[in-house]
DNA sequence: TACAGGATGTGACTATTGTCACATGAATAA
DNA sequence: TTATTCATGTGACAATAGTCACATCCTGTA
């Protein structure tokens, strides 16, 4: 809750993909009413099971959305970053926060309260479209998680989060993320001695890299190949 | 494309969640600009891979909307009934349709038109509010359904998907829809013959009932207290 | 530098679920 | 009715991936 210069904010606003277009009373308006928050890493920005009545728009670091199954189970949905909005969906719907977003390194975020997002909505038409494309994208990304987890066996699997996590202009195939193979295993849906196994194995026929922990895409055409491959 | 009155189709629309309180005039619009259209039982109300220039609102009968993965499997992810929107996601963000919506009895809807639908949009603010709505609880759904997959063993699954196909005010515990045991298959995530195993015990320990291809929980509680399942 | 606590590598075994192969059954159309 | 077809039961087996149990190896910190 630091004093934060307005300037700053709507740089960094502007840069990111939902608000890229907004103009400047847009970006005003979201500024005057937000509140800066600051997160170190391990915080939990949402925190599932609570009640939504905020949406967070983050302006730098990463942060982890996940779901705790009834039984245990870390569910991994996404990885958050700079630009990206959280905690829409319980302040549209008005129900629980149905997932947890944990900063993953010191993060911090724009909240804005459920009254103030329906003003801005209401003052700036264009806010709601924005936010209808944000969660089409959304959902598409869901269900490619709900296909590919249901058509493909572990590799093609792992490899499909690989490459999502595969930054684009990937200079040296590096990951956006560093996971440990328990993440990764939270994230990709499978045990992490499984990862490990995998991981070992594309790294024997150079489809990855794996040093000192992080791996790095080495044939990003051959993982592609294997993500959509029929086993 | 038969001629319809107005009146009919303001009143299937006012009777249905997204459109249960539309003022006259969005009503009108709605119907005005959008476009009649029937479909047998097995046509497709929207196909996969299709560029997404119209978005639907079923008005009677039933559709499957499925993905077909690359190598060939078929994941059904939802069942639309009338008053649900299809269609929306690729309208919205300018992609390819993701899945195929298939209609599994005679079905009739109201095709809108991007134009069309924009035009709405902009006319009636609370229009993007109530799609914003909309599109929450099925990304919550999505979420829902990544989370049980992951999460859960079959059982536990087929549980869940069994309850989310009954009816709420659950008529001798009846399902929505009668599904062959091949399509449960596609819906839950298991091969044919596991459901006809699963099905078979929880018949025996009367959780539900199979009559003539017929699926009837029994059990509502018990059934509940399965999808929540440690393993 | 030494130590503690993670993260990683790997073997052996188990469990769950899919696949294949038929038999049976029920519904539809000539 | 009778043939054709699609849906359903069920056994035997195979395969994929999880679990358990350790050994190893980092990395940060006292």
């Amino acid at each position: 809750m630091g004093a934060v210069k307005a300037e700053e904010l709507a740089n960094i606003l502007a840069e990111h993909s939902l608000f890229a277009d907004c103009d400047e009373a847009e970006l005003a308006d979201l500024i005057l009413r937000g509140h800066f928050v600051q997160y170190k890493k391990g915080d939990e920005l949402i925190m599932q099971g609570d009640p939504g009545n905020s949406l967070l728009i983050l302006l730098s670091g990463n942060a982890r959305t996940s779901m705790i199954a009834s039984n245990g189970y870390e569910v991994v949905l996404d990885y958050a970053e700079a630009g990206q909005v959280l905690g829409e969906i319980a302040l549209l719907d008005g129900g629980e926060r149905t997932a947890s977003v944990t900063a993953i390194e010191p993060t911090s975020a724009l909240s804005i309260t459920r009254e103030a997002f329906e003003d801005i909505l209401a003052r700036h038409k264009n806010m709601a479209l924005r936010l209808l494309k944000v969660m089409a994208k959304r959902i598409r990304m869901a269900n490619s998680m709900i296909e590919g987890d249901r058509a493909y066996t572990s590799g093609p699997r792992l490899a499909r989060y690989l490459l999502r996590l595969s930054v684009v202009g990937a200079e040296e195939g590096r990951l956006k993320l560093d996971l440990s193979q328990s993440e990764l295993g939270n994230f990709a849906g499978m045990s992490r001695e499984h990862i490990n196994r995998q991981l070992s194995a594309w790294s024997e026929s150079e489809i990855v890299a794996v040093e000192s922990g992080k791996v790095r895409i080495l044939d990003h055409a051959m993982l592609s190949h294997i993500a959509e491959a029929d086993s």
